[in-house]
DNA sequence: TTTTTGCGCAAGCAAATGCTTGCATGTATA
DNA sequence: TATACATGCAAGCATTTGCTTGCGCAAAAA
């Protein structure tokens, strides 16, 4: 049922954003995450859950503790697309991208 | 209360996403949208909605019709983001990917 | 071995999300 | 003017989301 995590919709939290933030650099075991937040220790850990279903982040056991390393490849997902409308802010195509907007401004 | 309309929010639903796609170089009206989905009209009069509030839209009234605009500007935002971790998948930088990785398997 | 620590599981809950149908209204068109 | 079209508004509803608390269990520490 729930296998709709994709990553535009795991980033879509702010709260998983941080948590990817937090480990981009620094693997850390999930305790280790939850204290930064304020919400409790379950909460953060059904964010990484969806973090983890989505591919971003990994779990390694060790011990008793689950160590959570960022696995960010899969956000190239979301710059391709993006990087489709890259034209529409970039300023050494503004020009082009408002020829476009005027141009179409009326349906066809 | 739910000016929590963020970029990254509106972007995570497929729906939406396809609706960026579709305007993004041809301005639409709502219907003309609307006809391309099997939803109702008004299911995607709220989607657009939702672009609308957080500036990826911008209509413009045109006698009875609501012609929808991109306005992609605001996909900065989540480039920003996204930019940041691109070395964790950039060939180039692998190597040094790794090497950070390995450095924080075990937290400090 | 007893206790503490790290974490998962499960139930419960309020709020948000995505969708629908029905009705209202302004704007073209016949 | 009567009618068809484009859209908004509102109510209702099922599902998902984000969070909480309480309990259980295995691993580490005392």
């Amino acid at each position: 049922m729930e296998t709709r995590r994709d990553v535009f919709q795991a980033i879509a939290d702010p709260t998983r954003r941080d948590i990817i933030n937090m480990i981009a650099h620094k693997s850390l075991n999930l305790n280790a995450i939850a204290d930064q937040f304020d919400v409790s220790r379950q909460a953060i850990s059904l964010h990484i859950r969806i973090l983890v279903e989505c591919g971003l982040i990994e779990i390694k056991k060790q011990g008793r503790e689950r160590i959570c390393e960022a696995r960010l490849q899969k956000l190239a997902e979301v710059q391709r697309f993006i990087q489709q409308y890259e034209v529409f802010w970039n300023n050494k195509l503004d020009a082009l991208g408002e020829f476009l907007d005027r141009k179409n401004t009326s349906i066809s």
